[in-house]
DNA sequence: CATATAAATTGTCTTATTGACAATTAATAA
DNA sequence: TTATTAATTGTCAATAAGACAATTTATATG
């Protein structure tokens, strides 16, 4: 194996940007470094893609190794190549972010692990340039959740248009039209509502709906398409 | 410099797709690569991250390089990490794409160069996954360019309203109602009538027109979003 | 010189879509 | 029984989109 003789060998690194959401908040899931250098600082999961196995692999390694989850949705957004982003020694680093229902992943996240969630609001102070990939990947999820149903990964699998709005709300840091919201719901017809409601946020009660993942893909593939901005 | 002791190094590369636009078709830049494993097939400008460059460097001095042109508009869409993606070696390439005006470059590119356009409709066969590389940057491309000024990149300074209808129809593939389009474009204001025609394509001539990127700036700093579907 | 020609450009009409906000419904707590 | 409050539907004006007809403008041609 001597085809690149002459070229550099690197680090390649895998960080994953969690995010959740919970009583109407945005957050983001971070754990303490427990290696040099910057041990004990606020990181992003993170860790170094190995010989034998691919970028997507990796991600999902390092996020169950140091949160015990798994299949969650993980979606890779960019490459990081600055020459000193790591101090110790020259890193590129693949940022991945996951949505994930932040409910049932704390029952999961026992306290083996690390991990704490903060606002996406009140970021603390993080290593390198993990303020930046955050930065980064909230902008993609924004732009994520207007152009494709990936919002629904962050709810239950029933939930309430009350609920995707105070989700929607969260993610865009903005207040939503209930009824002008709702009206474009109504027309995708692969929300299905559901004999049930939930009680707990009114008297009236709110219907829950499910998203019908093979109907979107139906709908989809005779070239609607899914468009809910804030 | 011990801290990461453990880890695996591997190479990592950047490769780009170059997209060029001449008489209504939509092009690529390929390269006959001139060395092993595969020397003398198809493949995308390549080359490997050195030590000391970021990747945005990287990508273009890989460009300048093997085209000699700089300059150009470039932007990273993703990285692909597959373990066997190059038989060679374990690679993690980053793959960047650029927009640039064929004329312009085919003067440029000196026949020192062993570059080549072919047809987007028209691709031989590549090396390695070069192939999905550029199905994933023609899907980004479509996608900036209905959202994005990207596609002014791809003409003249000046140019006429059926030039850019005739791109639009070359990077989606389809055709396009000229007067809705021009419609669409009337309203933004950061398109300059200028006061000369082009007289090459009709008796009648066609104005040409300049794109104004600090008034687009403005128009978007205020809210105003650039759409243009086909 | 008059006019046929064809791209370039503008206009029209109908049908969605959007935003703002008013009105109604449906349970339950008092 | 009724007041309350979230949930839900409806209304109306303004704007945008799609289809396609009409007009403009210079020139080549007879």
């Amino acid at each position: 194996m001597k085809a690149y003789d002459q070229q550099s060998r690197l680090l390649v690194a895998v960080d994953c940007i969690i995010f959740g959401f919970k009583e109407g908040k945005l957050n983001l899931l971070l754990i303490r470094r427990d290696f040099e250098p910057r041990r004990g600082e606020w990181s992003l999961m993170g860790g170094f893609l190995k010989e034998d196995e691919s970028l997507d692999d990796a991600a999902a390694r390092v996020l169950k190794e140091l949160t015990g989850l798994t299949e969650v949705y993980l979606e890779q957004f960019r490459a990081f190549g600055e020459v000193n982003r790591d101090e110790a020694e020259r890193t590129v680093s693949v940022g991945y972010y996951a949505l994930v229902e932040q409910p049932v992943v704390d029952k999961q996240l026992s306290r083996d692990y690390a991990a704490h969630w903060v606002s996406v609001d009140d970021i603390p102070p993080l290593v390198f340039d993990h303020r930046e990939m955050v930065a980064a990947a909230l902008r993609r999820l924004r732009h994520r959740a207007t152009h494709e149903p990936v919002g629904f990964e962050l709810l239950p699998e029933k939930f309430t248009i009350t609920q995707l709005q105070a989700l929607y709300e969260g993610i865009f840091g903005t207040s939503i039209d209930a009824g002008n919201f709702r009206r474009r719901l109504r027309k995708m017809d692969y929300l299905e509502r559901l004999a049930e409601k939930d009680t707990s946020g009114s008297r009236k009660g709110a219907w829950y709906y499910q998203f019908k993942s093979e109907r979107y893909a139906a709908a989809k593939s005779e070239g609607s398409d899914f468009l809910l901005k804030p």
